[in-house]
DNA sequence: AGGAGTTATGACAAAAATGTAAGCTGGGAA
DNA sequence: TTCCCAGCTTACATTTTTGTCATAACTCCT
């Protein structure tokens, strides 16, 4: 469940985003103790901050600013100035969106949905995959996909995979694989680099993948 | 780099937000082909696409939803309608933002930063790293380093620990395991995680990360 | 305390992964 | 052509990993 970090003086205001956020399942603290909005931001660690602009103490690009510092928990800024200058700046600040006041709550709702999607959901399953051509590698599950199902890869496939997935359409050095496979054991067999690749090839055409591993003579290897 | 894919009827437009963009050294696309939407994006895998709605041949949104069934890349909507409607079916649809026309030229630049910085930049460090108190997993290494030097896991150990690292403070059902690690393999017996996890556990405590795993009796295992 | 249900542990055999050695290939240089 | 060298392939012994079983330990009831 999302929890939600309203920063805003205007009771009224933050009284009913509140309660409406709540009916959608969120879990929302509010504060307008401005002295206190980092001691409450790092007990509650919100998803997401909801942060005016206009506030009497310090005002919102402070706050911005001090979150910045040690967090990149989205922050939607809440302002009734509509100057585009403000807008663009919370933007530049590390802000991600920006609401002017009177906004009607399905709007509020619609963007903070949008955000959280952006920002938990999407990325999750994103950077779990590296995927080239016709194989995806789930990196959390160490394991391939590909059209003809799933492949099961052992530990030095997988990271000479990744490697390699890394940096897809570039040559990586044959040196370069060893080093990150073995690290400090330096009196590896250098055909022991070799065989690996060899038996991850064999493993690729097996389930139809042929020819992905190119040998790049007198440097290393590369994806294509 | 970045690469920003437009999708575009009005070339005049097209061609201002190109150049512009092109300054700021983003690498540009533009289309206006709209059958070929999908093999230019799948072509290029641009990290953003401008999307108008207003198009000649499906409108954006049908496009929009295209792209969403294959990719997450973040998608700015760009219409001269005003209407509130379209901004929140836009966002609704899986889209990060939403511009109207006329825009100012800074306006978007703004915008595509915010956003590409929040999908990219933010996250991308934290991606492969998970940790937790003193250990610390390196998912494309399918290693673990704590204090007292590197641990070696084996494929069933990284993953055991992926997905407690990702629900850390959570607890995790065995349930879940079991299905996430044997997939399809129901005549698993349901002991084999039981011995895993002591496996991992004697692994974690050998190396002096002791009791991290804990034990939810009747629903499964938690890290604390 | 007794008993049922759940989890932990140790042992073991089968399977998989790994490093190394020995010989092979194929293309470029002499 | 012949030779050389980087990389490839096959084979094999060793080490790891893995699933299962049998048994122990623990926890929560009554």
């Amino acid at each position: 469940m999302f929890t939600i970090l309203i920063v805003e003086d205007e009771i009224k205001i933050s009284n009913i985003v509140a309660k409406e956020l709540k009916g959608w399942g969120y879990e929302v603290s509010v504060t307008e103790d401005f002295q206190k909005v980092e001691e409450v931001f790092l007990e509650i660690q919100p998803h997401l901050v909801l942060l005016d602009i206009n506030l009497p103490y310090m005002n919102g690009f402070y706050w911005c600013e001090r979150i910045r510092r040690h967090s990149n928990v989205p922050i939607v800024f809440l302002s009734s100035r509509t100057e585009t200058m403000d807008m663009m700046m919370a933007l530049n600040m590390g802000g991600d969106d920006f609401i002017q006041k009177p906004f009607s709550m399905e709007m509020l709702l619609t963007k903070i949905h949008a955000i959280l999607r952006r920002t938990y959901t999407y990325h999750q399953a994103e950077t779990d995959i590296l995927s080239h051509r016709d194989m995806t590698l789930h990196v959390k599950k160490a394991a391939l996909t590909c059209p003809a199902g799933e492949i099961e890869l052992t530990k030095n496939e997988f990271r000479i995979l990744c490697i390699l997935l890394e940096q897809k359409n570039e040559v990586v050095m044959r040196d370069e694989l060893i080093a990150a496979l073995w690290e400090d054991e330096h009196f590896i067999d250098d055909n022991t680099l070799t065989v690996n690749i060899n038996r991850l090839r064999r493993k690729l055409s097996e389930h139809g993948l042929e020819e992905y591993i190119q040998t790049k003579k007198g440097q290393g290897y590369m994806l294509t």
